[in-house]
DNA sequence: GTCTATAGATCGATAGAC
DNA sequence: GTCTATCGATCTATAGAC
C-alpha cells in the first residue's frame, strides 16, 4: 500500500543469490522497520510504541526488542533505511530522464504519495518537530538525511535554471529549501486542514518557476 | 524572554479596575499556560508533562490539575489563548501602517522570534505533525488557528498585489500557504541543521515578492 | 527467533487534608 | 489554591524458557 516509489529492496539483497526461485517473503526484521516507519509518519516518533507494532504484526514486545534492542536503535534504522532507499530513488530519476522538470515531479511525487496514503506527513516534517525529544543517534540521522535530500534537490534546481526550463530569482539553494520546506509543511497543514491545500501549495511552487 | 510579540495581556485585564496601583504579576493559571506553550514549541505536545511544568514553577502536580483537569484542557487553552494573542497582534498590525510590504515583516518577525528564543518551532508545525496524535479538542482549536491565520495572510497579499507593492503569480490563496508552509517547514529545518537555513528560506520568498 | 513474565520508570489523574 | 499520597495505565526494557 505505501513506498511504493520508495521502495525496499534490501529484502532480496540479503537472500542467497541461488537458481532457485526463491519465495522467501520479507523479514519480521523489515517488518518491523515497516511499521515503524508509517507509524512515525502517522502518529509521530513519540506517539507510537513497540505494542504498536506488536499488535500490528502479531508478534510479542521481546520480539521486536530481538532485533532492535532500544527504540532509539529502531529510529535510527528506520531513517538509515529511508536514506537509503531516497538515494536509489534519485539514481533511478537520474538513469530514467535528463529533464529537471521530470526530476522535479519525481520529487514532487513523494510527497504526492504520502498525502494520498492518507494522513501521512514525511519524515523530514515529524523529525523535525520532536529533534529536541529523541536520541541523539537519531538526530545525526535526520541531518545526513536532509543533507542528501536537499543536495540532490539543489542539483535539479541548477541544471533546470542553466537549460532555461526552470525560472527562479535567488539562489537554487534557497529555493529548494523553500520548496521542499513548503512542502513539507503543506503535508502538515493538509492533514489538520483538507487535501486540497497541498495541492493548492503544490500548484504555487509550479507556477512560481515556470518560465514566461 | 519569549511572547514579546504575541504578548499576553488578559493578566491586566482580569484584575480589578481600581484606581490604586496594583502590582499583582501574571496567575498561576497564566504562567502555566506560558510554560505549557514554551515546552509545546520546544519538545512537543507529546513530550512534555505536567511533571516539567510541575518543576520548571516550583509547585505540585496537583495544582496544574486544579486549573487544567485533564492535558487535553491545558492543551486546548493554550491554542485559544494563542488565537486571541495572534488576533491581537494583526490588529496592531494593522492599526500602525497600510503598507502589505510592513504587514508582511510584522509576520514575518512571529518566525524570527521563534528561531531566536532557540530550537523552537510554530505552533501549526508542532501540533501539525502531531496531529492524528492530540485530543479532538486540540485538533479543533488548531483548525480554527490556521484558519484565521491564512485569513488574514491571505488579505494581506492581495492589498499587496493590488496596490503593486507585491508581485506573485498563482492566487494569493495559494501564495499565502506556500508562504506559511515554508516557514513552519523552515524553523524545522533550521532546527535540525542551523539558523541559517531559516534565513535563506526567508530570503528567498522576498525575492520571489519584489516586484520587477 | 519468539515466547511468557516482569521489572522499573513515567505519566495522567484523583482523593482528601490543610 | 496548593499540598501529600497514591492509583491505574502505559511504556521501555530485561530475564529466562522453549
Amino acid at each position: 500500500m505505501l513506498r511504493r516509489l520508495l521502495k525496499s529492496d534490501t529484502a532480496d539483497s540479503d537472500r542467497a543469490s541461488a537458481i532457485e526461485p526463491c519465495a522467501k517473503g520479507p523479514t519480521t526484521k523489515e517488518l518491523i522497520l515497516d511499521a515503524a516507519e508509517e507509524l512515525l509518519q502517522r502518529r509521530s516518533y513519540n506517539a507510537f510504541s513497540y505494542q504498536h507494532i506488536a499488535v500490528q504484526l502479531g508478534i510479542r514486545n521481546a520480539a521486536i526488542h530481538y532485533h532492535f534492542p532500544s527504540k532509539g536503535d529502531l529510529g535510527t534504522a528506520l531513517i538509515r533505511r529511508y536514506r537509503e532507499r531516497y538515494q536509489n530513488y534519485i539514481r533511478q530519476i537520474e538513469s530514467g530522464t535528463t529533464d529537471p522538470r521530470e526530476m522535479l515531479q519525481g520529487f514532487f511525487k513523494i510527497y504526492l504519495e504520502y498525502l494520498d496514503a492518507g494522513d501521512m506527513v514525511c519524515p523530514g516534517g515529524v523529525l523535525g518537530a520532536e529533534f529536541t525529544s529523541i536520541p541523539c543517534s537519531m538526530q545525526e540521522e535526520t541531518r545526513l538525511m536532509l543533507r542528501e535530500i536537499y543536495e540532490w534537490l539543489i542539483s535539479v534546481l541548477l541544471r533546470g535554471r542553466d537549460s532555461g526550463q526552470l525560472r527562479f530569482g535567488g539562489t537554487p539553494e534557497g529555493k529548494a529549501l523553500e520548496i521542499g520546506c513548503a512542502l513539507q509543511g503543506a503535508l502538515q497543514i493538509a492533514r489538520c486542514t483538507d487535501k486540497d491545500r497541498f495541492h493548492l501549495v503544490l500548484q504555487q511552487i509550479e507556477a512560481d518557476l515556470k518560465p514566461v
